[in-house]
DNA sequence: TTCTAAAATGCAAGCCTTTACATTTCTGCA
DNA sequence: TGCAGAAATGTAAAGGCTTGCATTTTAGAA
């Protein structure tokens, strides 16, 4: 019998209260252009009904849905759970709700994504990172959603964005490691093909070699997909050639967490033997054993900057800006200088 | 002038393709419903508009949003970003999307999430834990709003839900700790005002002490809030008194993480002057040194059969069934018997 | 070719809220 | 007390899609 008793609207709940649908639509939107009496009234009917206003008559009428998306490689990766966890906070704050959905890294799966929660009603999107075909940019135009690229920052481009500049916070580390005396280096990469993050971080360590004189010959690359076994697989590869460098840089520090666990297992000293490098600061790189040497990340900062800014741009108007965040290098106990 | 153009509408598109709304609408839910040269017409005439359907009106009319939403502590927890990310990779097998909003581990924030992700329009939502007030579930009850609890198994509750035995799977491992020797024990729990988990965790240990003819009185328990500081100074709280335990039990591997930190600091050896015993097994718990010793829970698995039952219950109409899943005891090194 | 049943398509009524505009009710002052 | 202007409230249209039912087209059988 409750559970047959349909669900209220707001025309059951303006019938209780004696008013028009109106009134009970402005004491929901627009409490002080209402009478304290008629306010009271109406509240109580709410409460005795337990209504709830209908979300899609809510989004078709006013044209907006008070969400926002959030378009991510992974969740897993805590570097994104920790930024999409302060994105979400700070959202609540200013009343908008998030919606999530992931790609698994493969661009087909993202312009699905964007596609669906753009017709999900998103208001705006996050997205990580500029790369991706002109298409989906235009699309989201005519479709007349803004979106905000993070967790990179190119200053080139003409998109807005609130992140960090991926290569030259690489190369800044790069040209420290390099100032310890390391000569031959190596790189455990993410995938490069449709991430510009990596890409970039890559670059920035050719930059920095570039900068002391040292031949692109000299980074030995592997690429290889996210993951504490994948790094330590492609560490275990480097340490096996011939030419075994002094140090390691990887994309991030799953990686290299990875990379460490792979150097104990084969009787390497880190970092006597071999110097490891992280990316990001996430939580395993101080827990990791030699805790790691790495560059941190803002990524509270940044999801939290990238909710400001969209609330802005959606309740006033204010356009999105770019916003540089900066990344610091962090010395633990992985790095050491090559005449050790 | 191309962003001045307005929103093309599923009007625009029938007109384009020369079909009637009605056509158009069944192009996009029931493909097979409409011939083979219609849906040609019609794909092309949405693919040359750029149109996209628009989400208040599809809600409205279809009365559903094929949205679920998601209510948890933090994304920050591994435990449940993990969870999350499968139940949004199978949600969206089925079509559905995923809304997030999280709590901070406060009551009071979970309500009005709740009523926010109703209000919203999710057609159903997934919840961690039962412990929550009744007048919530009246009320999700008269929205129409279908609700799964996760990460908890009551066998005692009628509400249904997807977990596992948190009380039982301590028990175990406690039992096991005990057989090893271990008489004068610590548990480093998490919150217990609002967390049956933390709780029922606790009890198990207690219902494993009693077993084994232990008084209530050899287990020392501390709580603290979430993180791997808080653990490290709820161990060394334990390890100043007088009377120090031989087995520490963590509410959760981070915990335990920290536990471990402190216990290198004090210069207090794993397992030789004391064991420590996690719990969840996150990627945390094999990275730290020593590896630890945990309870293994199938987060995605969680994950994935919560959204395999919502979607069930929202496609087909299979109501909810009570889904207990197994945990497994990992023994890793942190753990030894007390004649060491 | 004609007829019938099935398949495809069209028509039009909702779905529930917001909001511009119209109307009524106050409030305070002359 | 009467009146103007402000405040409060009401009326009704609009918003874009789905879907039950009606109609047209098609395919296959006779």
């Amino acid at each position: 019998m409750n559970s047959k008793r349909s669900i209220p609207t707001l025309h059951d709940v303006a019938k209780t209260a004696g008013v028009s649908t109106a009134t009970v639509s402005r004491c929901l939107n627009f409490p002080d252009r209402v009478s304290p009496r008629t306010k009271d009234k109406v509240l109580a009917a709410i409460e005795a009904l337990g209504y709830s206003p209908n979300f899609g008559a809510r989004a078709m009428a006013a044209r907006r849905t008070n969400t926002i998306g959030a378009i991510i490689p992974t969740m897993e990766n805590a570097i994104f759970a920790r930024g999409l966890q302060a994105f979400q906070e700070e959202l609540r704050l200013h009343g908008f709700t998030m919606l999530v959905a992931s790609t698994s890294y493969k661009p087909e799966i993202e312009e699905q994504q964007i596609r669906s929660l753009v017709s999900r009603g998103a208001d705006a999107l996050l997205l990580i990172g500029h790369d991706r075909r002109p298409e989906i940019y235009n699309f989201l135009e005519t479709q007349g959603v803004p979106a905000l690229v993070t967790w990179a920052f190119d200053p080139t481009s003409r998109r807005p964005s609130v992140g960090f500049d991926n290569q030259r916070a690489m190369q800044e580390m790069a040209t420290e490691v390099i100032k310890l005396g390391h000569k031959k280096l190596a790189l455990i990469s993410a995938e490069t093909a449709h991430n510009d993050r990596a890409l970039a971080r890559r670059t920035g360590i050719y930059q920095a070699m570039e900068g002391a004189g040292l031949s692109p010959h000299d980074l030995q690359v592997v690429e290889t997909s996210y993951g504490i076994v994948e790094g330590a697989n492609a560490f275990g590869e480097i340490m096996s050639q011939g030419q075994t460098p002094t140090a390691v840089f990887c994309g991030n520090d799953v990686l290299a967490v990875g990379a460490l666990r792979r150097a104990r297992e084969m009787g390497i000293s880190v970092p006597q033997d071999v110097s490891v490098i992280g990316f990001d600061d996430i939580e395993l790189a101080q827990v990791a054993y030699p805790p790691l040497t790495t560059v941190q990340v803002p990524h509270r900062e940044m999801g939290q900057k990238a909710a400001r800014a969209l609330s802005r741009l959606l309740l006033e108007g204010i356009p999105l800006e770019p916003t540089l965040l900066k990344t610091t290098l962090v010395y633990r106990n992985t790095l050491a200088p090559i005449n050790f």
